[in-house]
This record gives structure tokens, C-alpha cells and sequence, in this order.
DNA sequence: TGTACATCAGTGAACGCGCGTTCACTGATGTAC
DNA sequence: TGTACATCAGTGAACGCGCGTTCACTGATGTAC
């Protein structure tokens, strides 16, 4: 098992992590330029010089907060734009999965949404890079579709960007309303589908 | 006339003014969670304790913050959304709209976006109400645009909020976006109007 | 117009506190033979 | 398998510093007569 990490690596992982996670939880009531090391180390039960071991600063350690977020956020991609024989059944999927993502990793929905446009620069270049990334595999799934026919290059990256803002948005309406609400859950749902539904209906009639 | 301020009133609003444009100085580079009130007052050129003649914390004004920055964005939305003859016209006519008022405003344009999903709860929730706010007004401008014959309240209300995200998204474009580089500002105009173009397309055929 | 008193925006000293960073250290893990 | 040495993740004390907040104050402005 040439990839088994040893003892010493591994909780060096282990504890790299907790930090990680310590952020994130500190990071639902607070941005992250506002973020101290000390804190970070106290909730993750490490002495503050620890820190040092495994990220230079806490931007550095956003940075690694945004791979980790949007990791995440990645398998989403394919199931949101595939086409479907129904296009309501499809957004309907589509909007049931964002809840879904928002109910699993809430934490790193709110980070992404909270530092997107932060007063971090290197986070938010980190950022905007993941979801330039995103954005060109979403125009890649569009391109398969027949609708596409037609399309130039230009107009498929405006619409996954589309796309992909609505999603965030999306997401971001998700985590503001209380788990506990399910009639206001309902309604974003049906919101955002209806936002969704007239974007398909803008892209069916694009080259009217 | 009896609306003259005194000399003590006028001096009063004149240090309150100061520490609003110095905070709104200091949150180019950093969030509003992390903005000291010792920073603020410095950047103004008063004494720390000044501070509490205005404010009860930075929380609270940035909350005074987001009555400005909003407000100074209102006048936008009858423009950028009212009828013309033509529909391509309207677009970029508000389209350039944005970008003008990015030009004269980016620290408050810059605020928004920034604060919109913040560290700060009161601060999020002010942004919340007034584009709330905003996008009921964008809603009546759609109502009195013949398309708009057979939508129901909420459809409209729909269509309101995608088109503020959608200027504000603009808005935030044109913000990465460096003064001096006319090739890069004409690449995303012509994004945000494509964009807008495909919302406008969604919308004539909504009813189909 | 002049005088005596009240108001209150802004001051400056002082406080206790938590911050980021440095440093030499410890002791478990890893490696060479 | 055992031994001697190297590595290095995590420690704990110490530092200087800027923070938010309190307090009694000052002196220009406002008001009553």
C-alpha cells in the first residue's frame, strides 16, 4: 500500500483538517477578512503557533477553503444541465438538487456566496477562477444538447454563466430560508424554477 | 428659511459625512466585519470617541452605509427598465446606464455586492429590504409594459428579481473590470446585453 | 443688543484585552546501518 | 531486531501593538430674558 500516508502524515492531515473546519464554522457569523489564526486555533484545539505548520496566513487558508468548497459543488454540474426528454421535469431536478447541495454542505454554500465578492482578494480571485472553470464544463454540456445548433461559442459561455449565477443565487436563497419553513422552501423552489423555465424559454427562442 | 441648519447641526453632519466616506474608503480592500471604528475615525481625522456621537458600532453604520449606496441606485431602475421602440435600444441604452453609474459610484456599487452577503446581519438584512424594495419597483415599471397583459403578480415579481440580480451582477462586472482597458469594458457590455437579450426573449415568449 | 446659563460635538488620557508573530523547546515518528 | 541520529508537528512563553470603550473635560453654539 505504497499510498498509505504514515503516522506522522496523516495527523498532520488530521489536524490541517480540523483547522479547515474550525474556519468554516467560524465563518457563518463572520467574513473571512475579519477571520483571526487565534480563533481558528482555538476552536480547532491547537496552539496558535500550529497554525503556522500548515497555512501562512488565514487568506492562504481560504484559498484552501474555496478548493474544498467548490470540490464540492462540482458534481452538481453535469445533473443540472443534462437535457432531459421533459425540460419542467428537468428544472425541476435541477432545483431539487441545489436544495439538496445547500442542505449538505451549507456552510461551504455560504462561504462561496459570502466571499465571491469579499474583501479577501486572493479568495476571491481563487474564487473567480473555479467558476470560470465551472462555467466553461456547463457550456460544454450545453454544447451537446440540440438546442445548441447554431450557437456560437460566445453566446453557449454567456449562458453558463447564466446559469451558473443562478445557481449561486439560487443556492444563496436556499440557505437563507430556515430548514424548519417548508412552505417558504416551497416557494423559493417554485421561484427558481420559474426563473429557470424563462431562461430555457430565452434559449429555445435565441435565434428566432 | 426655516429647513438651515444651525452651525452645530451643519458641523454634526459634516463629521458624520466623513466617517461615512472614509468607511466607504477603507471597504475597497477589506469587509465590513473586520472595519475598526479606531481606522474609521483616523481615515476621517477625529478622535475615536467622535465615533459614538454618530454611531453605536461599525454594524450600525454600515446600515446608514446601505441607505446611501441604495439610494444613490435608485434613480437607475425607471431607465433601465422602461419601454422603448426598441427592444435591442432599451438594452443597451441600460446597459451603458450601469456601467456610468459603476463609474461614479464604485465604492458603493462595490459595497453592495460586497455586504449583500456579508459578515454583518443587520447590514445583510437592510441590503435584503431595499432591493426587496427595488425589485417591486422594477416590478410596476413591467407592469405597465404591454407584454406584460396575462402575467400574474408573482410571474412579475419573478421577472423583477432576475433582472436586479442580473444588474447587479452587471454592476459587479464592470467593477473587476480596470477604467483603462476599453477592449475588456466592451466585452463584458456585450455580455451583460446578451444577457439581458436572452431575459427579453424568455420574457416575449413566457406566455407561449 | 447684551448677559448668564445650558447644551453637546468633539477631545485626550487611561484601561484591560486579544491579536499576530518570534523563538527555543519537546518528544513522537522516521531513517540509516 | 536493535541502536543512534535526524526530522518536524505541535508547544508555551514572551513581545509589542492596536483595539473598543469609559470618563471627565472643553469650548463653541444655542437659548432665555
Amino acid at each position: 500500500m505504497s499510498h498509505t500516508l504514515g503516522v506522522r502524515q496523516a495527523q498532520k492531515r488530521r489536524t490541517r483538517q480540523a483547522l479547515l473546519d474550525a474556519a468554516l464554522g467560524l465563518l457563518a457569523e463572520q467574513s473571512l477578512s475579519s477571520l483571526g489564526l487565534r480563533e481558528v486555533t482555538r476552536a480547532a484545539g491547537v496552539a496558535p503557533t500550529a497554525f503556522y505548520r500548515h497555512f501562512r496566513s488565514t487568506a492562504d487558508l481560504g484559498v484552501a477553503l474555496v478548493e474544498e468548497a467548490l470540490d464540492s459543488l462540482h458534481p452538481m454540474i453535469g445533473t443540472t444541465v443534462s437535457p432531459d426528454d421533459d425540460s419542467d421535469r428537468r428544472i425541476a431536478r435541477a432545483v431539487a438538487l441545489i436544495a439538496g447541495h445547500v442542505d449538505a454542505h451549507p456552510a461551504h454554500v455560504r462561504f462561496v456566496a459570502r466571499e465571491r465578492h469579499g474583501g479577501v482578494q486572493p479568495v476571491r480571485e481563487a474564487i473567480g477562477e473555479q467558476l470560470a472553470r465551472f462555467a466553461g464544463e456547463v457550456k460544454a454540456e450545453l454544447a451537446k444538447d440540440p438546442h445548441a445548433a447554431g450557437w456560437s461559442d460566445d453566446d453557449l459561455l454567456m449562458l453558463a454563466h447564466l446559469y451558473v449565477d443562478q445557481m449561486l443565487s439560487t443556492a444563496s436563497l436556499f440557505l437563507e430560508t430556515p430548514r424548519d419553513a417548508p412552505g417558504e422552501r416551497e416557494r423559493v423552489a417554485r421561484l427558481a424554477a420559474r426563473q429557470l423555465r424563462l431562461i430555457s424559454t430565452g434559449r429555445a427562442h435565441w435565434l428566432d
